[in-house]
RNA sequence: CGGGGUGUAGCGCAGCUUGGUAGCGCGUCUCGUUCGGGACGAGAAGGUCGCAGGUUCGAAUCCUGUCACCCCGACCA
């Protein structure tokens, strides 16, 4: 049988929107002059208060319908450069059986963070907070041959997480929206493999938040299972955002603070000792701060012993014993590497139980306690004149010499490493290039790529046969973008005290139309004008709302369409329509039309 | 999950100590005067004071429980 398509239908062969044209009236933007009053974050106040969003519960929200243009024009940004770089849209469902989560482990791993649910026949269900196992079982099923791949599916939907606090606004929420891609490749290098499949995605992404407008680093993150720098972070650069990250004004280098290479610092244990060890009872102090005073030394000045334990069993290891100096911090991620498996903070009452005073942790635990392994961060194995825990309650000695206080540790290879396991700072030195220094900026993570590997695909027991006739558990890559959250960072980074100031391509109108006096005069104008913005594939919205003049400006500030269009009476005397965009201070220039649309087409390409 | 705090009109808040007619500002509606950067006057509507118990002649107020929300911290593929 044979359909033919109306003949309507012929000449709709593009659904894209570009050129509507909405009348204030007709839609729904409800502004306020006050914030609620636990918005705190620019992007949650501007977004409230200029009637983008509603809260409907902790970490949930309304998207009104100037957000949803936002988050459409976002949308439709990824979908063109994802599709340009030959991944195909596809729709998982957001509720899911739990088993499948049982088959990866992840059930337990997400914990709390999960949103879960039975249906009525009590089995169990959960909203989906990414989608590795939803899309594993249905290309697993789809997919029986290496000549198959590679594939990269993607999907933009709402997510969930339980998250314990949401906070400010859409940056953090429990239900947002999402873009997330998996590749599957049959290998990692050479064509169609994982790396090409993650080199695609990062260029994807570069061009997409450059599309955007947003100002972005690129950065590495803590790698996924298969190692290396197998993962990276598109950070939004602002100073409000939550994330550290480092960079190297030399080399170009930038990582998240979790993943920072520190450069090499030199590091000696022959140090003459300062005097006799002396052990002094430091009551009631909990901060290091306190201790370091009381001693009458500084944080740098001390040693801290952080207690970790293997997730896993390993031989021979229960404990880890990480010191770094007392105003650094230690970094699991380089406590799991420099000891070659993965690492929690220890359990305080086990670690009691085996002997260990925590709080009160000296390097020297090492040597009376089984099964431990030393490791000394580079800044930490210096000097002898540490002030340190005494392993015991409310005490802490000084004049701590590593040579001549933990002889037997140091000595001891197999119990005793020096290598780099804290955070960086600033003012540490590059990793990249010598003699430069790392700079921390803040951020907002807006997309993260990972090179997954096998992890989900060995778990469900998806393999393919390969040219090679042997069966081989696929290559996975997993590449998320959040909408909601880039909508909600593009405030942060761009705004001032009157609200938002929108990038031409994601604004949810490009031209605002402000009827002083809407009377059917200036509205026939207005809509003539807005027919002809339109028609240049300009979005305008026209504010007919019969509102005094003061009203009307505060609210175009705080909605903040990039060009504002005022027509009055006072503009048409004076030959035109007032021009003005959102960025530049004033009143703005009365223009002839033809000029003022010639300017509006040269912000836009701007 | 630890610590702190808040639930009273659409939004922001007072009232609670010492129980007795539920208030203010903004917003909304009507009328009039205004009209290029959140006007002025007059009038009006709108709340079972988070919920459930208890004490009391009487509870927004005191007691118990519960739920929701917020802040700091911890945590965060």
């Amino acid at each position: 049988m044979t359909t033919t398509a109306p003949e309507s239908a012929r000449s709709c062969i593009t659904t894209a929107h570009r050129g509507d044209v909405r009348l204030w009236t007709q839609t729904l933007i409800p502004t306020s002059k006050e914030a609620p009053a636990d918005a705190e974050a620019p992007s949650h106040v501007f977004l409230s208060r200029a009637g983008y969003i509603r809260k409907v519960g902790a970490g949930v929200y309304d998207y009104l319908p100037l957000a949803w243009r936002v988050l459409t024009k976002i949308s439709d940004i990824i979908r063109d450069e994802m599709d340009s770089a030959g991944a195909s849209e596809f729709l998982m469902p957001a509720m899911a059986p739990m088993d499948l989560l049982e088959q990866t482990g992840r059930a337990e791993a997400y914990g709390d963070l999960l949103f879960k649910l039975e249906d009525r026949h009590d089995r169990a269900m959960y909203l989906g907070p990414t989608h590795e196992e939803v899309i594993t079982d249905l290309v697993k099923s789809a997919i029986t041959s290496y000549k198959q791949l590679p594939l990269n599916l993607y999907q933009i939907q709402t997510k969930f997480r339980d998250e314990f606090r949401p906070r400010a606004g859409l940056l953090r929420c429990r239900e947002f929206i999402m873009k997330d891609a998996y590749s599957f490749s049959t290998h990692v290098e050479g064509p169609g493999g994982l790396n090409e499949q993650y080199d695609a995605m990062y260029t994807a992404y570069e061009n997409i938040f450059r599309r955007c407008g947003l100002d972005f680093s690129i950065v590495e993150a803590e790698a996924g299972p298969i190692g290396g720098s197998a993962s990276h972070e598109f950070m939004v650069n602002c100073d409000t955002g939550e994330d550290t990250i480092m960079v190297c004004p030399a080399s170009g280098y930038a990582a998240n603070v979790e993943k920072c290479e520190i450069g090499d610092r030199d590091w000696s244990f022959d140090h003459a000792p300062a005097g006799d060890l002396e052990t002094k009872h430091t009551p009631n102090l909990p901060g290091i701060e306190g201790v370091a005073e009381h001693l009458g030394t500084t944080p740098s000045g001390m040693l801290k012993t952080v207690l970790f334990q293997p997730e896993q069993e390993q031989d021979g290891v229960q404990w880890v014993l990480a010191v770094v100096r007392g105003d650094h911090d230690a970094n699991e991620g380089k406590v799991r590497d420099a000891v070659g498996f993965a690492c929690e903070i220890a359990d305080p009452a086990e670690a009691n139980k085996a002997g260990f005073t925590i709080g009160y942790v000296s390097p020297r635990a090492a040597m009376t306690i089984d099964g431990c392994k030393l490791l000394i961060d580079k800044d930490a194995a210096n000097a002898g004149d540490w002030a340190t825990g005494s392993d015991k309650k409310d005490h802490h000695d000084v004049r701590f010499n590593w040579k001549r206080d933990a002889c037997d540790l140091i000595g001891d290879a197999a119990k005793c490493t020096v290598t780099d396991i804290r955070n960086a700072e600033a003012g540490d030195p590059s990793p990249r290039a010598p003699g430069a220094f790392l700079e921390a900026k803040r951020g907002i993570e807006v997309g993260h790529i990972f090179k997954l590997g096998t992890k989900y695909s060995e778990a469900m027991g998806f393999e393919v046969p390969g040219q090679d006739q042997k069966r081989a558990p696929v290559i996975m890559g997993c590449y998320g973008i959040g909408v909601s959250r880039t909508m909600a960072a593009c405030v942060e980074m761009s705004c001032d005290d009157w609200g938002i100031r929108w990038p031409m391509p994601i604004a949810p109108y490009h031209v605002l139309i402000t009827v002083l006096k809407p009377d059917a005069e200036l509205l026939t104008q207005a809509r003539t004008i807005a027919a002809e913005l339109s028609s240049k594939g300009f979005d305008v919205l026209i504010d007919d709302r019969d509102e005094r003049p003061g009203g009307k400006f505060k609210d175009a500030d705080l909605i903040g369409i990039p060009v504002r269009f005022t027509l009055s009476v006072k503009s048409i005397e004076a030959g035109g329509v007032e021009y003005k965009l959102r960025t530049s201070e004033g009143k703005g220039e009365v223009l002839p039309l033809e000029d003022a649309i010639a300017k509006t087409l040269q912000a836009a390409e701007a």
